[in-house]
DNA sequence: AAGTGGTCTAGACCACAAA
DNA sequence: TTGTGGTCTAGACCACTTA
């Protein structure tokens, strides 16, 4: 059993997704939701608080709460996502080439991206992505031998994630990511097909646990075409 | 006066950056700070979510809060930026040229963007911001005459949001955000100083206000090696 | 066993919108 | 005036960490 607040979001976010609650259309108010759900107010307000953080609803004061149309995109993810999870949703089949999976000394670059003492031993491993035959993205993983004593071929052709998440009940808390457009290294056009694109769009991915270490560095290398990104915000009051 | 919670927020937040808490030291238990700022803990709690939502601590269950470093990245804007705040936080000094600033019958493609019916007069503003004499961002902005009757080319040149917020009482309240990368169109050419590059990266930018109502569409074209987006996220559960 | 953060409650008062 | 969401309180119980 879970949180009540929780479980009253995802009722919730059913309900707009299929359309029980239309968009433009006001929700129950807060205490007609408190006594459906036989709970308190403030219980209903953190549900209705996630529902806005995500953008499904906005709470107009004096009003009530109103649904927000979601078709403007089809692919609604912000923040931390893996691949796997992502090209889930896309409804895609990629294919994964695992390229280097070993233990190295890890380079100054990566010590500075790890807060890392120097030479200190990580795992690399490096894996090409591949979209009906063509080869897209680059993921390039660094991960403190110290937090992750071993990984497997096998896991990082199928999740690391699941592995971490699963296996070793390590949990990914938060994460910190980096947007920028490169010129594409020796590496990206042997292992990707760019096709006579002249830049790469790198993601940068600095993943953090539950205690707040740092654990993981991520470089992930997009032919342009093939990127997107999609973000819903709240303005900062 | 502030809500109270917004308050203790804020003067946390001083306190991190100025590292009267310092990155990975603990913060004060929940039920001192609620003594010490005399208030209940609930309240302490919504200051504390504040923090951890923006990146400042992280919260651990039976231990306690926790601050996280701040100086992986020195440029934390993420969500919802006017170019000009944004420009400020950079500390650079940009010159907007204004190319066009006009009523129109929308196009086809603003129509769609916009949810407004065939032909609705829009406001088309164009506008190149150039850094150290080079024009880096073409900003394309469409706004519904309905919401908006009247724009100068004065307020083009200086900050449509603040006109908006402060003589108009307009609140802005949330934006869908998509990033991609496109070839350049003539008119990037005409208007940027592409220097040979072969790609923008566009940011297109759905703005709604308090009510929910989508009031704006903005298209900004980056070069690409001017480009940078930096985003703090968390895991969803 | 003691201290921490996480959840939940029942009630109070406020600011705002609409009739 | 009524109903809405926004804030705040004081207290309860739980799950987890550490000693």
């Amino acid at each position: 059993m879970r949180n009540k607040y929780v479980l009253i979001y995802q009722e919730m976010v059913q309900k707009i997704e299929k359309e029980t609650f239309k968009a433009d259309e006001f929700l129950p108010s807060e205490n007609e939701l408190a006594g459906q759900y036989h709970t308190s107010r403030e219980t209903i307000r953190k549900a209705l608080n996630l529902l806005a953080q995500n953008g499904y609803i906005q709470k107009i004061r004096g009003k009530g709460s109103t649904v927000i149309a979601q078709n403007k995109f089809d692919f609604p993810v912000s923040g931390l996502v893996s691949f796997k999870e992502l090209a889930d949703k896309m409804g895609e089949k990629p294919i994964t080439t695992v390229h280097r999976c070993t233990k190295i000394n890890a380079s100054d670059y990566i010590c500075d991206q790890l807060d890392l003492e120097n030479n200190q031993e990580v795992w690399e491993i490096i894996r090409a992505r591949s979209f009906s035959g063509q080869r897209i993205i680059l993921d390039k993983d660094y991960v403190s031998l110290k937090i992750v004593p071993y990984i497997s071929e096998d896991i990082a052709k199928t999740s690391i994630y699941n592995y971490l998440e699963n296996e070793l009940g390590l949990i990914i808390s938060f994460a910190k990511k980096e947007i920028i457009v490169e010129e594409p290294t020796e590496e990206d056009r042997e292992l990707l097909d760019l096709e006579g694109f002249y830049n790469v769009v790198v993601i940068k991915n600095y993943v953090y646990l539950d205690d707040a270490t740092l654990f993981q560095y991520t470089e992930s290398r997009h032919r342009p075409d093939k990127f997107r990104f999609v973000d819903f915000a709240r303005r900062e009051r």
